[in-house]
DNA sequence: ATGCACTGTTCATGCCATGCACAATAACTC
DNA sequence: GAGTTATTGTGCATGGCATGAACAGTGCAT
């Protein structure tokens, strides 16, 4: 007990300790909080929910709890604090897998991932420097407890554990700006065409023929919901993995 | 030539008219610009190299080139564009790809990718809704026609380039986000051990031993240049394309 | 020569995150 | 019970941002 004795929470990235519920409320002097740290978080996850991480504004979250946007400073150190918040929240329990199944687990975990991000898209615009906390660790260490049949050392899990995880975002990210259906036969019915037109001349004009062929090929025309490209790339992973695990050599350290 | 004779380009997504340069730009009459669009993508790339994508501001960008904000309006008709075009300038050329070997060509191409995003890691910073511009079409350009030889189906193709782009886009923004060897040994030589405790302590509180266990492997502790995940999932993905097209059953479609 | 189109500046608006001082409040101390 | 003290919510204030509108100068086209 030092001069720095409660200094090993105040080193901490914005966030972590109030995602880790690491303060203690009790014996507090001055007046009572009207309000609560998860009820601003809940506030601005509705907002983000409704017109994206740009609507989670202090100035709009403070109006919908009914107070002043520099009350919030006494729930929440800071704005990256604050997303840090809803972000964790946003992400909800991890899903279960089954633990004798490694290749099922590892094909159900990217799917329900994936989910989450096409629930909440704008999770993809949360910077990603948030540091590990309580929802997203649970997604990852339920993730690896499954993996751990295959016998793959701890630091070879994790790796494939990102694969995963990129896979399922790049889906998700794609998915996001690719026109939806009801887009498509909206407002706009020739002007996604009309792009694609000035595109086509213009990757041709510049000898990028093979972008341009690629560009008439269905799975470029098609919409969100015809996309299996997310199905593809997840089997691609799986054969890379699964051969590596059972044909390998003796892993590596 | 109807009534929308040129809203042909009116219509396209910010930026994309300007990117692929067809902006005629003979017989203005008016005042001659004292700068150019180039000058002003120039400025801000300069600047987002030295601070990140915020320090391209329009203000900071325009105090840099000399000039009032509103002038840069002149150039650029909003920040989106502006950012659309310092992105495509920050992708440089494409790299040259052995044609006659798709793995190794397939290899090159992720490494190369990665390179860039390290060289320049605000580039992760830049919203993925950006439409195809020349530099990123070359990119993609130089892959799809590299892995031809494969045989595979052009929405396979595809594919397969997406995973190679999430994959080297993930592994940055890993490095990016994993702390340099002279920040080790400078600034904070134990904070970083102290949040590693904490984080372990309320790991395994919530029994998540897994992501703890996993926090302790080296992969875990190790500075950015001792990463090797990049090459395991790299592999991996590889291995799986391989397989899928010297094993795989006819290509469907 | 004159008009018109184009540039760059000035002025202005409405967002945003955040700091500081202050009044109201409620526990703790005596 | 009275005073001290910590804490909350508010009001005021600052500096940054993107962007719009009006305006004066400038140079080609007629």
């Amino acid at each position: 007990m030092g001069i720095d004795d409660h200094s090993e929470l105040d080193a901490l990235p914005p966030g972590l300790a109030s995602a880790w519920d690491v303060v203690d409320t009790s014996t507090r002097r001055g007046r009572k909080p009207a309000h609560s740290v998860d009820e601003i978080v809940a506030a601005a996850t509705a907002l983000a929910d409704r017109d994206g991480i740009a609507a989670a504004s202090l100035p709009k979250v403070a109006a919908r709890v009914g107070v002043t946007t520099n009350a919030l400073y006494r729930y929440v150190s800071s704005k990256e604090e604050l997303i840090v918040l809803v972000a964790d929240r946003a992400w909800g329990a991890a899903p279960t897998l089954p633990l004798d199944d490694w290749r099922g687990a590892a094909t159900l975990w990217p799917h329900r991932l994936r989910d989450r991000f096409l629930a909440r898209p704008w999770l993809l615009d949360v910077p990603t420097t948030v540091p590990l906390t309580p929802h997203t660790a649970a997604w990852l260490d339920a993730l690896i407890v499954a993996l751990a049949p295959t016998g793959l050392p701890a630091r070879q899990v994790l790796y494939s554990a990102y694969l995963l995880d990129s896979h399922a975002r790049y889906d998700a990210n794609l998915r996001r700006n690719a026109p939806t259906p009801s887009a498509l036969s909206a407002a706009h019915p020739d002007r996604r065409r009309r792009v694609r037109g000035f595109l086509d001349t213009q990757l041709r004009a510049r000898s990028l023929d093979a972008v341009a062929d690629v560009m008439q090929d269905p799975s470029f025309v098609a919409d969100a919901t015809t996309n299996d490209g997310f199905e593809f790339g997840l089997a691609r992973i799986l054969d890379g993995i699964e051969a590596h695990v059972s044909g390998g050599s003796p892993p590596a350290r």
